[in-house]
DNA sequence: CGTAAATTAATTGTCTGACAAGTATACTCA
DNA sequence: TGAGTATACTTGTCAGACAATTAATTTACG
């Protein structure tokens, strides 16, 4: 068996540049996002651009209307709300079904203890394996078009709180309480328990952070 | 403030049929669909084919590699497996939430009569209305990112559907009393009851429709 | 006769260049 | 100052072409 190794396309090559550039904040929403600009910063033809920009409208991290310029998708306090809302509705009935066979992902495990060893090395260091804990607890169900639904929405989750990173919305310590409580939840086969505590600790986000982006 | 009216580009246009022509099941995985087939059957340029061709692998209706044809999306028992496993992680959450405010939607009552009307007008009607009782259930939760979700799992249901539209795998009176009986705990706020029906609501339809497509 | 290598055909990836169509802005004239 | 027109900008679509890769067919050799 053949791996198959990674050879990327020019689309490619630029959708995930293009998708760094947005995640890490460097483009924002101001900026208007034009098919010639692309082509002629990457060098490419504007065919290649057209294609980068429509694959990451498809993924809702860029929006636009007919015949108009492209644009980062604004995420004001309602999307927050909406994105959370999706993530807990997902999140914790996955929570259910691992505590129904009292499994505890490794991962996880590994993505709590980063959080604390990240301690004082900045909020934006946080959200990495804040993330990586969520994305472990959704991978260990092991359905791949729920790992997808998953996918969109961390994209759109990464894409607020670079807008918020100077803000200290994170602290390391609760956060790290609150996954080990869910671990500890999962492993005794405390459903409602481990739901609960899941939906507490995603309110407290979303509303911290939609708070931080209120106008 | 103006109406958005619907104009359709020519992409959006092949998009849509070729959409309806896979979900129609008149476009099955044993035809490769080739950018320069689309495009002179529909008079198009082949970037405009492509364009088309690339949309619906974003949904998840066709597949390719690269330097390949695209194929319609096989579907075999583990895929419909995958598939009702992600609705009932989707749904049974939903159910939950619902029965917390005892929230019956109008939509998902509406549909359900739908199904008893149909009842002698052959299987396939039936698809029709089932889908719509669902949808009108996740729609009631308000939840933006939840409905786009869903709806990229319904597209890939009735894929599967298409493909076994000749067997008799729904039966109208038994999916109509799951289905009342769903609405009746939920107007009762029985969460737990309601997330329970569903589930083997979806299990059976699920494990009928594996073994059909079972090799 | 069967297997492996080489050639050929088919398909997609990418580019250049162009024109049409729509949007938004700026400008002119009343 | 306000309304209508004109202009620049951007996208939608097309044509044509070549490169790169895959798959199939043919050929050569054991």
């Amino acid at each position: 068996m053949t791996r198959p190794l990674a050879t990327k396309t020019v689309v490619e090559a630029v959708t995930d540049d293009l998708r760094g550039r947005i995640l890490s904040g460097s483009l924002t929403s101001e900026t208007a996002v034009t098919e010639l600009e692309i082509a002629t910063s990457y060098s490419v033809a504007r065919p290649t651009a057209k294609a980068a920009i429509e694959k990451l409208v498809g993924e809702n991290l860029l929006v636009r209307g007919t015949h108009k310029s492209a644009r980062v998708a604004e995420l004001g306090p309602e999307s927050v709300r909406d994105i959370y809302l999706a993530r807990a509705y997902l999140e914790s009935e996955i929570l259910r079904r691992l505590a129904a066979t009292h499994t505890v992902p490794e991962e996880a495990v590994r993505a709590n203890a980063d959080i604390l060893a990240l301690a004082g090395a900045g909020d934006l260091a946080l959200v990495e394996p804040d993330m990586r804990f969520h994305t472990a607890l959704v991978d260990a169900v092991g359905n791949e078009r729920i790992a997808r639904m998953y996918r969109s929405l961390v994209s759109e989750v990464r894409l607020c709180m670079t807008r918020v990173q100077a803000l200290h919305l994170l602290d390391s310590a609760a956060i790290h309480a609150e996954h080990e409580l869910i671990l500890v939840q999962l492993a005794a086969g405390d459903a409602e328990g481990a739901a609960a505590t899941l939906d507490g600790h995603l309110a407290a986000a979303r509303e911290r952070l939609a708070e931080a982006l209120g106008t």
